[in-house]
DNA sequence: ACAAGAAATTAGAATAATTATAATATTAAA
DNA sequence: TTTAATATTATAATTATTCTAATTTCTTGT
C-alpha cells in the first residue's frame, strides 16, 4: 500500500511531473502485491475501472514510454499483436500461457543459472531472459 | 545446395501446391549454409534481388504462415515492429543485438541446461527459448 | 490433351497497434 | 502573478498484418 504522497515524491525524483494522470496511473500499476504484467490497453481499461477517472489514451502510451526509460517498468518480449509490459524490473523469467494469452513470473530461484558460452567481440551483454510458452 | 527438385517434392508431401513463388520462396529461405533470421520484409525483398521475380507481399505473408504451420520456419519472439522468423526449427536461442537489430543463434552446447523448477497445473511446456539482449 | 474443381496469387481494402501533431491546459519557478 | 516549460488530449498519420474477392494456376479424372 503505496500512498500518493509517495508516488508524488518518486515523480518528482524522477523529474517527471506529478500531474493527476500520472498518478492515477502509478495507484493501478504500483498500488499491489504482486507483479502486474499488461498491455497498454489492459491498463487503458483499468484506470477508468479503478479510478473512476478517464486518462487519453496518448497519456497511457506517454506515461508508460517515461517509466520504461526511467527503469520503473521493462518490456516483455513475446510475439503478440500488443506489447506487454512488466512492474518487476529485476532480471526474472516467464511462463507465456499461450492459450490465455498471459504472462507468469518464474523467480530466479526456480530457474537453475544459464550459462553463455558465448560471446560477441564489442558486444556486451544487456539481458538474459528465458521464456517459457505454456500450451493446455 | 538444394535442387529446385527437392523443394518441389517437399512441397507436394506436405500437401501444398508447388507453385512458382512457392518455390521461389524457398530458394531464398532454404538454400543456404546457415540459419536465416528475416522479417516478412526482408524476405520479400530478397525474392526480388535474388531471383529477379516479384512476389506480392500477401503471398510471402501465405507462404510463412502455411510454412510456420508445417514446422518450415518458426517465430523468435522479441519485441520489434516487425515479427522475426528463422529458419532454424530446432530448439535454440539467440542473441539479439538491440544496436543492429539481428539475430543470432546461440548453439544449444553454448547454453547450460536450463532447469525450470516450476509448473502450472494443467499446462504443458511448449517451449523454452533464452533471449540475450546485445549492445555495445 | 482437356475440362472441372480446388487451391493459390494478387491488388487493394480493412484493421489495429503505435506514433506524431498541434492545440489547449497544467505545473514549476522566478 | 507572470512566464516558460511540460503534459494532456483529440485526432490524424503511420505501418505491420490480415482480409477480400477477383483472377490465375494447378491437379486430377476423363
Ligand atoms: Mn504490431
Ligand atoms: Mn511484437
Ligand atoms: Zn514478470
Ligand atoms: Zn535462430
Amino acid at each position: 500500500m503505496t500512498s500518493k504522497q509517495e508516488f508524488i515524491e518518486k515523480l518528482r525524483n524522477s523529474s517527471l511531473r506529478p500531474t493527476k494522470q500520472r498518478i492515477n496511473i502509478c495507484e493501478v500499476l504500483f498500488n499491489r502485491d504482486k507483479t502486474f504484467h499488461f498491455t497498454i490497453n489492459d491498463l487503458f481499461n483499468l484506470i477508468k475501472d479503478k479510478t473512476g477517472e478517464k486518462v487519453s489514451l496518448a497519456t497511457v502510451y506517454n506515461t508508460v514510454h517515461a517509466f520504461l526509460k526511467k527503469g520503473y517498468l521493462k518490456e516483455i518480449p513475446i510475439n503478440s499483436n500488443q506489447t506487454y509490459f512488466d512492474t518487476n524490473v529485476t532480471d526474472h523469467h516467464h511462463f507465456f500461457d499461450v492459450n490465455e494469452e498471459k504472462l507468469i513470473d518464474i523467480k530466479n530461484e526456480d530457474v537453475g543459472p544459464i550459462e553463455i558460452q558465448k560471446s560477441i567481440p564489442g558486444k556486451k551483454i544487456k539481458s538474459v531472459e528465458v521464456l517459457v510458452k505454456l500450451e493446455d
